[in-house]
DNA sequence: ATAAAGGGTGACGTAAGGTCAGTGTCAATA
DNA sequence: TATTGACACTGACCTTACGTCACCCTTTAT
């Protein structure tokens, strides 16, 4: 079953635009395209066109949802029963506002000022324990990922490496750390434009080489390298002190 | 009772930065300032800021929020009735989109597709049920707002209308319907260009002599020919449906 | 064959703030 | 009295998630 553009928009009531801006950032790729480059939508799609709607609907950004349904971790029956709890959730926010509304309508007697307590008027639009929830939600996918996940996909990535593959990581790796202790020799501080660029060129090589290297993780990277003496060894090989201001310059970078 | 943006932003849980932005907008104007320059709030825009932000939380633009509070025809009480319904409503929609989750959860059987109908995936999320009752309260203030406030301008202009001008004004009248009814005998369409533009020149014409007639207030008026016994009649008068006839031309004209 | 309907890209616009830089003010403390 | 830290101000630019527009190409129906 192929959809088109039109077709999908009619199903869902997501508009054409949408589509395309959800192509563009590579969050509802279509299965297929035409030899004209008309967009062709599958049931796979829709399946997460309508994943991608319910977490719009709880306020994610696209960004985070991004994250959240290409993890590998993801289990589209799992997340839908989430999703479900969540959606209760806020519809009994909303209920609770409603109630607040009416409570409200009913202090005012005429013009006599019956005033509520300020604080209470506002009481319940207080959204900390949503986002709470919501943040545990988008972190759980994440938490998992750092650990098991990111080490299978970067086997089967690195599985299929060619020698040729494995020299440019590693000249790449020297180069990375060669600039590193070039700066640390000089005195510049960890915090600067200089270094923190040297560490995103970093976690943007993992990402590449070998696995979706987040934030969350490349700070375990950072913890480790003054950790684990391995690691600490190879850098202070460069410079004594190189691993500490590496470790510092990737925290900094992940705040 | 004077609040910093400090204190209001404790209460209310709204950032210092959109307070400013609402001023700077004209939505949420502080009672005073100190020479400084500081804003100082009071109970009232407190009272107001409740107002704003249940309205956004039923995701009225602040373009509209303005307008639907600064209305003269503006209740706060009745407005805090209306918001806790549509707040209500709200929730049950979300309800709706939880318990489809659930459902489709359940609709996943391990890796073996039960696949539910397509459409019926997205159903919930229609949204025009909230958004076709969001407009009608949007509108309601609106609406009495045009018609007492088209009645009082038409009555500021009349008022200075000499005899010369009422001739003038049914001279037009007289010839602007015997032409409505010509076309409608010979079978001309509502829809026709002849037909739309005798439509026009009777909105012009309402709109020099009596108020500003909106397309909106067009829209009423047109409903109301067929509504209406007495300018049925006035219509049928020169031709049996003529009435019916006109209120399609203006509805069309209107779209 | 031609028009209408649908598709494409790219550029620009918008709403509702967030973020940052630079500066002024107030209350309390040293 | 001087200073310091919290709080305030403005203005400028940034961001997200699209809408809108202009302009051009395909597909389908007549």
């Amino acid at each position: 079953m192929a959809y088109t553009v039109k077709q999908v928009s009619e199903i869902t009531g997501v508009t054409k635009r949408t589509l395309r801006f959800y192509d563009k950032i590579g969050l509802l790729r279509p299965a297929g395209m035409t030899e004209a480059g008309y967009r062709l939508y599958d049931d796979n799609n829709l399946e997460l066109l309508q994943q991608i709607m319910f977490l719009r609907e709880l306020d994610f950004s696209l960004k985070q949802i991004k994250d959240i349904v290409t993890s590998s971790q993801y289990d589209r029956k799992q997340a839908l029963i989430r999703q479900g709890e969540l959606l209760n959730r806020k519809a009994e926010r909303l209920k609770a506002l409603a109630e607040l509304a009416i409570k409200t309508s009913r202090s005012i007697e005429g013009s006599v000022n019956t005033s509520m307590n300020k604080k209470e008027m506002f009481k319940e639009f207080d959204m900390s324990r949503i986002t709470e929830h919501k943040n545990k939600y988008a972190g759980e996918v994440k938490q998992r990922w750092g650990n098991t996940d990111a080490y299978m996909e970067s086997q089967a990535k690195t599985a299929a490496y060619t020698e040729e593959d494995w020299k440019r990581i590693h000249k790449f790796q020297l180069s990375n750390v060669e600039q590193m202790a070039r700066l640390f020799k000089q005195g510049v501080a960890a915090e600067s434009d200089e270094v923190q660029r040297l560490v995103k060129e970093f976690q943007q090589f993992i990402t590449d080489n070998f696995y979706n290297c987040t934030k969350d993780i490349l700070r375990g990277l950072g913890e480790m390298y003054v950790a684990d003496e391995r690691f600490k060894a190879y850098f202070d090989k460069y410079a004594e002190g190189l691993a500490v201001f590496v470790s510092k310059a990737i925290q900094h970078y992940c705040k």
